[in-house]
DNA sequence: ACGCATTAAATGCTTGTGCATTGAATGCAT
DNA sequence: ATGCATTCAATGCACAAGCATTTAATGCGT
């Protein structure tokens, strides 16, 4: 792969995902009153239900998920907390952390919220070959 | 292409952004003092040299390039010429518009930064099949 | 020529992000 | 047990981004 390849790559990777990103933002943010990293995190909850007994998590643990700062993260799930989306509540077994959890109406939202998602992703991403 | 595969699709496409955004943007600022975008700018500016007659550009012109709003370009033009890379100048025949032009110290700075952003480049996507 | 909608770019304001720091809890070594 | 480095999460701070608005220039219709 020469440089010129590269950098052709890059471009188009770069550009396919501000696309994508900037028609998310704003079909999440105007029909669900969502951001792009809301949705993600709600996301990352979501899925981790299926996965985790109690569906609690570490915020390290949906720090892996999202491509955030620790900081980031931190001031995300305080307006998730506040929205009513998420609880925050110490963890017994190391008193540091802090365990977020879904509630209902986080739930609801998200539910409400992923078909927009999967649509703005299929209008992007469905029928290109390497994607 | 199911819902799923569209997914992660685009998850393996954010993540591999977010890693390249991220690594950019730490080499470009320790090494050359330059965050992504001003490079990018600066990058289409150089490219264009080669387009254009005199190397002129209106700032609509630079934002096809980059993916960022008019509001966000302006300011960040304003960065660069602050910083001595760019020029702006009013345009004769729309007193509207602005012209942007490379300075040498724009040039050198340029020069000095694409074999970083190259090498970054290299690291991430050269030698993967699809990009 | 005059008014009016349109366009280019800059700016006020709000918000989200990252870096660095802080505060608290943990664990390990002595 | 005590001290010290480490880790988790929150916070102060500075800055960049977007939206909406503003200012200035243009062009079109009458």
């Amino acid at each position: 792969m020469t440089d010129n390849e590269v950098v052709t790559t890059w471009r188009e990777l770069s550009a396919r995902h501000a696309a994508i990103v900037s028609d998310l933002e704003r079909e999440l943010q105007d029909r669900h009153e969502l951001g792009v990293s809301e949705f993600e995190v709600l996301d990352r909850l979501v899925e981790g239900v299926c996965l985790s007994a109690d569906g609690k998590f570490r915020v390290q643990e949906l720090a892996a998920g999202v491509s955030l700062s620790q900081s980031a993260l931190s001031r995300l799930i305080a307006r998730l907390e506040k929205a009513g989306f998420v609880l925050r509540s110490m963890c017994a077994d190391d008193r540091r952390g802090v365990f977020v959890t879904l509630t209902d109406a986080g739930r609801i939202r998200h539910s409400e919220a992923l078909p927009t998602q999967r649509r703005v992703l299929r209008e992007h991403l469905a029928s290109t070959p390497q994607g």
